[in-house]
DNA sequence: GTGATAGATGTTTACGTGAACATCAGATTT
DNA sequence: AAATCTGATGTTCACGTAAACATCTATCAC
């Protein structure tokens, strides 16, 4: 008459072993269980053992989810941007993952909505649900606003590609050392001024690049010619290589990114332009691709797993410490010369 | 001389408002906040407005931890990849990403170390212990079992580039009609025969390009020269390019992956062997830059939206459902013809 | 007017874990 | 030998949520 009071609630899903079957196959708590678990050190070592072999024989894994909703913290971090398709975004994604991992942290990809385009009703619910410890934003913070989008103010944030260093950790590409080796170099061969291809006017890296190379020119008492706005891709390049291509005095481009430059680079052997011959092009990336483009593009080297190990590295520490950090760590970048660029020939 | 027992376990985490906190303020049970929460409709209209004001006046976030740990659910899918460096794979992700938002699950990503190098100690544990409910495997499946990793065998898996159809459901490119379309092309603008860089072995995309364009020379009673082994590296393309552009009999090269494709191009040009004049290419994927090639690439385009949708269409299906399906789910390719092949000039 | 029905809301409980506290045996000190 | 300490292990409880069940109120049929 004992046994009528059970059954009662029982999701249907099929769940594994918990610590208490562990415990009670090795005769042992459930805390004992839950320290084994968990590394630590006073246990007994044939305990210890007795323990694994049940866990093993059972097939025993710890439940995140109650984990996480005993501890609060879910060994979680998010990485929120709009796009992966640019090759930026996505060496840094891939650099976060890898710095991540050494860690032990898992990487959720949030992908949000363009804020330019359609709605975005469910992103802000997405967002401030997530189950993480802190998150990586790679995008223009100010875009958040546009995007009706707000962090939640307790959660541990670093920004990349943004100028919101008072406001967050940033950590970025130097993208003004980038810009002036580019525009140094090119000026450096001769060339009386550089054209510049840039990227987007909501990128904060675009941005960046386009007033270094225009402050670099300044310095030197040029005046710049017009920026042209391309949105990182080939296309935009191939179109924006085509106006310049039809200018007899543009003998050197610099593009805020190699995609550009490769559309640049295409515009200009259809018009017969010879490169470096007649024009010279620097890119922006050193993507693998650039050094078997026609001809091999002199770029910019950007070290994005440098970027990525400095954001967990702050990321990891704001979410231990619970310190607002803020300010900019900047990684250096690197002139890589191929056979895009010569000496003005003028 | 009641207010004793109180402030046991308190990690020192601040946590947000929970529903008691909500249902206090609005006034109801905590199971009517539950209700509102998760949308069902037996909750009076008044009621439910009150308790959404409540909730936004407190700022109130649902738990994900304590819902999965009640539910048994995370809503949150796995996708398990050794790099994110090859732009076949970059691409899957993107896609998936953005099928499983349209979803509502979360994407998390899972980086194994390559099995062919170094230890892989901690990735069973990761892998097993995550909180998900199904996984994506970016990857030839039984390369598994070399990096010593067990799938859960209650998870509902998904499998791309793989060959495992009998064991799991597997989603990919129709990489044989990619291949045929290559080769008959070149075949059908008169070249005598058609080498093949390949992609690496453990790869079963690369495996089945090799295969499918071997099967279409015999069909036409050409013997197939020998495959080329790269790694997907646009270096790997530009050092088996110098080694086709030594041979004079080279007409005609169908490259496995565009970056491939794209060092064999610059190999090429460096011994001015001219394309399409000399030579002809063809790559796979279509990437974005292919058509700014020095000329133009003619390629297979792959449709990676669709792989991404029908990957979570049955990863959710087979979540729901717990259905063990397996078998083949082929995506068409479709060749774009560009400027880098040309009919064969004897 | 009485009983039946449907819808809104409240109460109780368990999901799996780990912190805090309690206990107990053996080792060490005096 | 009594007192003290140390390390191993057990017991209790709460984290936030949602399923199951219990009530309670208005509406409807007859």
């Amino acid at each position: 008459m004992t046994d009528t009071a059970k059954d009662r609630s029982r999701p249907e899903t099929r769940r594994g072993p918990s610590m208490a079957d562990v415990a009670k196959l090795a005769g042992v708590s459930s805390q004992t269980v839950s320290r084994v678990s968990n590394e630590r050190r006073n246990v007994d070592e044939a305990t210890r053992e007795r323990v694994l072999a049940a866990m093993r024989r059972l097939g025993y894994k710890p439940n995140r989810a109650a984990r996480a909703l005993r501890t609060g913290r879910f060994r979680s971090i998010g990485v929120i941007t709009f796009t992966l398709s640019t090759y930026g975004n996505m060496r840094t994604l891939d650099a976060i993952t890898a710095a991540a991992a050494e860690e032990d942290l898992t990487v959720t990809v949030i992908r949000i909505p363009d804020p330019t385009t359609g709605t975005v009703s469910g992103a802000y619910r997405r967002l401030s649900e997530q189950a993480v410890d802190g998150v990586v934003i790679i995008f223009e913070a100010h875009l958040l606003d546009q995007a009706d989008i707000t962090l939640p103010d307790d959660q541990p944030v670093v920004v990349v590609d943004s100028n919101a260093g008072d406001a967050y950790a940033v950590v970025d590409t130097d993208q003004e050392l980038g810009a002036r080796q580019a525009t140094e170099h090119l000026l450096g061969l001769g060339h009386p001024t550089v054209w510049h291809i840039a990227g987007p006017e909501d990128s904060f890296s675009a941005h960046h690049r386009v007033t270094a190379w225009a402050e670099t020119l300044r310095a030197r008492g040029i005046t710049s010619p017009l920026a042209m706005r391309g949105d990182w891709s080939t296309d935009s390049g191939y179109r924006i290589g085509r106006e310049l291509a039809a200018r007899p005095e543009v003998s050197a481009v610099f593009a805020a990114n190699d995609q550009m430059a490769l559309g640049a680079l295409q515009a200009l052997h259809e018009a017969g332009r010879d490169v470096p011959g007649e024009v010279s092009v620097v890119g922006f990336d050193d993507m693998p691709e650039s050094k078997a483009f026609w001809p091999p593009l002199t770029t910019v080297h950007q070290d994005f797993a440098e970027v990525g190990r400095r954001c967990i590295e702050k990321l990891v520490h704001a979410i231990e410490t619970k310190e607002h950090e803020t300010g900019r760590a900047l990684v250096p970048t690197r002139l890589i010369v191929r056979e895009s660029t010569a000496r003005y020939a003028g």
